[in-house]
DNA sequence: ACGAGCACCTGTGTGC
DNA sequence: TGCACACAGGTGCTCG
């Protein structure tokens, strides 16, 4: 489910609301969620313990704790992760509660695909995912020269390469579909193809589609919450993502819809043509 | 190094 | 209405 903009709206909630609460009383009620340790031991050594801060690396929400383990929490498909006062009304998928000293955080999830860690700081590394994960967008590493080398050197598709989580940390299907959209390239180009300008544009595309998700507050089809539970509104601005069938923006061609890189891939077949 | 296929899961939408 | 099947904001594995 969530992308980049999407677990980043979920940690700038949290840390309003984490930061500094103690965890009193850990309940994992699916216990394969838990991938290190145990269901057990992760409970015991969550117990008694305060958030000191929530951090993101790609999608990776990261609560580090007073003693040095973090919780680290992967949404995958359909998590979620919620802040509220009480349990009043439980999400129907809740897979794990955190009693605090002041209210309730509940990790919900339907499909169950998410992946939950309890890891010290120093091993971190030890989750493959995130020790190769590569650069993010806004970020200073991030750079034109970066994406001009990782271009150069790719021989698959655009998109499969933006897809890779090794080479670009925190985009997913929707806004690479949007990022191609804005740059108006094919998503079958082959990467070492594109020219000078072309590459600014991508990078350009990059940058502004995560910037408008972050304002818009994430996109929602249908699993998709901010801390608050509530949704997002970047689906109201996508370019293509879903939006087969209907007029392009720019030129008013229909959207088609087709499998690329293995997933759904929408686009515009005037704007974005194959260069060949 | 790359793509394809499958696996992990459950829910929803589609066509018959 | 019921059933079967495809598909879904992700990632990691095997195989060729």
């Amino acid at each position: 489910m969530p992308e980049l903009p999407e677990v980043e709206i979920i940690r700038r909630y949290l840390e309003q609301k984490l930061t500094g609460r103690k965890v009193e009383r850990v309940e994992v009620l699916l216990p394969r969620m838990i991938k290190w340790p145990t269901a057990g031991e992760f409970e015991a050594m969550i117990t008694h313990h305060k958030i000191t801060a929530v951090k993101r690396r790609g999608k990776y929400l990261l609560l580090e704790l007073d003693h040095g383990q973090i919780l680290v929490v992967h949404l995958r498909m359909t998590g979620r992760l919620k802040y509220q006062e009480d349990l009043t009304s439980l999400d129907q998928y809740a897979r794990i509660l955190f009693h605090l000293d002041e209210g309730k955080l509940i990790y919900a999830d339907t499909r169950t695909l998410g992946t939950l860690y309890l890891i010290p700081k120093s091993e971190i590394s030890r989750i493959s995912g995130l020790a190769t994960l590569g650069p993010e967008p806004l970020s200073p590493e991030f750079s034109l020269t970066y994406l001009r080398q990782l271009l150069s050197r790719h021989k698959g598709k655009i998109k499969s390469l933006l897809l890779d989580q090794k080479a670009l940390g925190g985009l997913g299907n929707i806004y690479v579909d949007e990022c191609l959209a804005l740059a108006k390239i094919h998503p079958c180009t082959c990467p070492a193809q594109l020219n000078d300008s072309e590459v600014q544009t991508l990078y350009d595309a990059i940058n502004e589609v995560i910037r408008q998700g972050i304002e818009h507050g994430g996109t929602t089809f249908r699993d998709y919450v901010n801390g608050e539970g509530k949704k997002g509104n970047h689906q109201n601005y996508l370019l293509a993502y879903s939006r087969q069938g209907q007029p392009c923006q720019f030129c008013g061609a229909i959207i088609i819809k087709e499998e690329v890189a293995g997933r759904g891939t929408h686009y515009c077949p005037v704007c974005q043509k194959l260069k060949k």
